[in-house]
DNA sequence: ACAAGTACTTACCCCAAAGTATGTATGACA
DNA sequence: TGTCATACATACTTTGGGGTAAGTACTTGT
């Protein structure tokens, strides 16, 4: 899980402002180029790692497994793997994942309206 | 402001995930280590630059810049500056900037609730 | 003459996130 | 026998955000 440099000014500063700033907190479980994608096909129900993979055609197969384990260990998602062949993994959002819809649709609301793109 | 490869699958992916969602456009206005500290800031007002800087204490100079002119850039706040010496530059949230309050309220309480730190 | 305050600017470096490419285990099916 | 499908794993490279350090312009105070 790629070792930390304690000392540099870097995650210093990084630590200083997860833990003063709910904002970043928020960004650190789902932000980068994918994690917000993932969520928001979860958020409809629960889904295969294929079906997933598919509603996601630019994202590399490294990516995907990396933010799925990231967001598991998170709490924001729970993975059920069925012992067979070949294999059948499912993931499910959790509480704290499906809590993240309203974090979503404010940001939505914002995003539409600073586009340009709202009518009302 | 450092040229971009066209050609990459980065900044490929990097737009693809800009146009089609909302949550990422919206990271990438208030996301990075600073920006949602800054925007804080001002919310409860407008500032000048050495009241901001003495406010955060762990920014350098370069990035608090660098973050005003991007968020003026992004229209979220608007600088002001009086010809007088030594200089005096103030910082004001725009419409925009303000709207972006009840999303900053959202992603509030949804960290509070996640860090367990809520009692109502 | 020169230090101090304000609001910047610029050149350079480091590192973590993202991407590339390839490999793995297991059983069904042809 | 060997190819296919699923759900990963891992070594390596690239990219851009963030940090360091130093300098600039202009004027007021000592």
């Amino acid at each position: 899980m790629t070792a930390i440099k304690e000392n540099s000014t870097y995650n210093a500063n990084r630590e200083i402002v997860l833990n003063e700033c709910p904002v970043t907190y928020v960004m650190s479980k789902i932000g980068g180029h994918w994690k917000p994608i993932i969520l928001y096909h979860l958020l409809s129900g629960s889904k295969r790692y294929s079906e997933i993979k598919k509603a996601m055609p630019h994202i590399t197969e490294k990516m995907l497994i990396q933010h799925l384990k990231q967001l598991e260990a998170d709490k924001l998602l729970i993975r059920e793997a069925k012992p067979v062949v070949p294999p059948y993994v499912t993931y499910t959002l959790t509480e704290s994942g499906k809590g993240l819809q309203t974090v979503i649709s404010a940001m939505a609301d914002w995003a539409f309206k600073d586009m340009g793109k709202v009518r009302i």
